[in-house]
DNA sequence: CGTTCACTGAGCATGTTGCCCAGTGAATAC
DNA sequence: GTATTCACTGGGCAACATGCTCAGTGAACG
């Protein structure tokens, strides 16, 4: 079930694609591009070959978009999704974070060490981190939380538990969405 | 430098695994697990085989522990890590909303219709609802949170703008937590 | 004490990959 | 207008990884 992608050192294959790049980073991507991605977001399994295959165009082709992208930047990676639910951690939450002034950094490397935070953000607005936990229980989070505030610098949490998921990460529909502009302005 | 997982049916390896499961479709992993789950995040590109020499056991081995980690659902899948800055969208926001009464299935429908939309879940505490969105600028996410807020059982709508991400979503440091306490525990 | 199970190490046919090449049409540059 | 560049095609070849199978081993289990 598990297949392969043969570990190999890889250079760009012959063909250089004619980039568009935008300002700021940003990368076009057309439509041949966004269904690569789409393909590859249903199967990821499957190979460049049968790509080519289902695509209706050369393997070179898939081979050089599909380094194109990666080298872009837009393609990071092929990591494994793990579900944490999985692992004995099916409870999630977000907590916003006060932080007592020039203690960003102090909480920034505290938060790091913690492994039942997911992810961690500075933003604006009345929080100023917002952070996504997970725990073994409902009980545990609190175990979790206490783990997260018990370093100086965090003035106040407040967490809110997630009871459902109606729209799981996805990033598809914002792939077609680039894909679709790209064909328009040009 | 895209290589392959070779398109294939892919039964269960000849070897099934003595699964410690535990309560609640939780799956304890051993250290083992871990490396492998560790491995295919460093170098998601590599392949069985090559996995196999680096960790020093047999081939077949890995292919039914990655075949085991894949049914249980520790592992969801390999899909590409596409990212949104890359794709033109450097802003991301979280949104929480405030949602009138019964109209959460309306709400959870139409949200699942905005491709900015990149996650939604529902919650407990003051907001009703958590989302995670991104635009093409912070002029650009007016546009975005217009059409979230477009739909009526939308009350209140209060929007925190990421402007660092410290912590990037991340699982390996609870993968590793997890292969711990399977030592510990059993 | 026999059975079950995870794992090893080996083998083989098949299929995919990495890389190369010549040729085509279209857009770009001179 | 003409030459060049570039994305893409379709073909080819050697090296390699995969899928699957088999026999054997040690440890845990009933």
């Amino acid at each position: 079930m598990l297949s392969e992608r043969p570990a190999s050192a890889g250079f760009l294959y012959r063909m250089t694609i004619r980039t568009t790049t935008l300002e700021g980073g940003t990368v076009a991507i057309d439509h041949l591009d966004g269904r690569i991605i789409a393909l590859l977001a249903r199967e990821p399994r499957i190979g460049v070959l049968e790509m080519s295959r289902r695509l209706g165009v050369a393997r070179g082709t898939v081979q050089a978009r599909l380094d194109r992208l990666q080298s872009n930047g837009v393609i990071r990676g092929f990591g494994p999704e793990v579900d944490p639910a999985a692992l004995g951690y099916p409870v999630t939450a977000f907590a916003t974070l006060q932080i007592r002034q020039g203690q960003g950094p102090d909480v920034r490397a505290h938060m790091a060490t913690v492994p039942e935070v997911l992810e961690l953000h500075t933003t604006t607005g009345t929080g100023d981190m917002l952070c996504r936990l997970v725990a073994r229980s409902n009980a545990d989070l609190q175990r979790v939380i206490d783990r997260v505030v018990a370093i100086e610098g965090i003035v106040r949490a407040s967490t809110a538990i997630v009871m459902e998921n109606p729209v799981p990460l996805r990033i598809i529909p914002l792939v077609e969405q680039a894909a679709e502009d790209r064909e328009r302005n040009g």
